[in-house]
DNA sequence: GTAATCAACTTGCAAAACGCAAGTTAATGA
DNA sequence: TCATTAACTTGCGTTTTGCAAGTTGATTAC
């Protein structure tokens, strides 16, 4: 379980971040969560990158243990969790709006979902917003 | 030396991201030559957060393939090369610094470097012009 | 001009992380 | 009560990482 985070020590900001969430899978389900409004495991697990289970139950916990995430009962489906942001976790609503700027300038691929690119180009603060107020979508 | 990008496919701008600088040290490299002005394999080599020779050498490798790092001779030290961020790679400047200011609000150790934090508080769009203009340090 | 040194790697191997498939547990639903 | 669903856990083979030692080519020292 544990991960070579000994970079943390260093007291870079930068890695800091990425022992927070510097592995290949937490910001994408950081972003199901934030832009897509996912909230169960079952709905992550069948996301379009496909992620393995294990890993998957691995990263939660760990963002959980790092505060990015909440687990709770699902009160309408007593067999279901939901897995929720925090503030801190939204708090990466600026972080995302650049990544997604920035790839929107370079990713030249055909097959690029522009929607989001063009949705924060338009209107970054408001989507920086409604991340931080769980507003989406 | 194939990665598992298949999120890269995925189209999504943050899976496309990650796919370039998504792994636990490319970020540190970029810091280093962005933030530092460190240039140099030995440099980056003994860096805080103490990477290994190998890992290194297949990441610069990758961020040249992706665009973002240049390789070239060093013309006063013919048997040093001398790395260098592309646009693309600068163009992460605002990435970094958000994330700079996300650690900031987050990371509580007592250890923790805020002087870069604390330059990027004080004034982020100056020190992101420093680094797409490679003024830095 | 020859030997040590330095810079930038490469190689080999053990350890850790990952990915897939199958199995477990607990709550519904038929 | 028996099948199904949701959320995991476990086993195991593959891939990636980390450490140490070795290689190559360009200075520098003697």
């Amino acid at each position: 379980m544990k991960q070579k985070n000994a970079n943390y020590d260093s007291g870079c900001p930068i890695a800091f971040a990425l022992s927070v969430f510097g592995d290949q899978w937490s910001l994408l389900i950081i972003r199901d969560m934030a832009v897509k409004g996912v909230h169960t495991y079952g709905e992550l697990l069948n996301g379009w990158e496909g992620i393995s289970t294990n890993i998957l139950a691995q990263r939660l916990k760990h963002l959980e243990e790092t505060g990015l995430v909440t687990k709770r009962r699902d009160p309408e489906n007593w067999r279901s969790f939901v897995y929720e942001l925090t503030q801190k976790g939204r708090d990466l609503a600026p972080v995302i709006a650049e990544i997604v700027l920035w790839s929107g300038k370079y990713n030249t691929a055909e097959h690029a979902m522009m929607g989001t690119v063009e949705k924060v180009q338009a209107d970054r603060k408001s989507f920086e917003v409604k991340i931080r107020n769980g507003d989406l979508p």
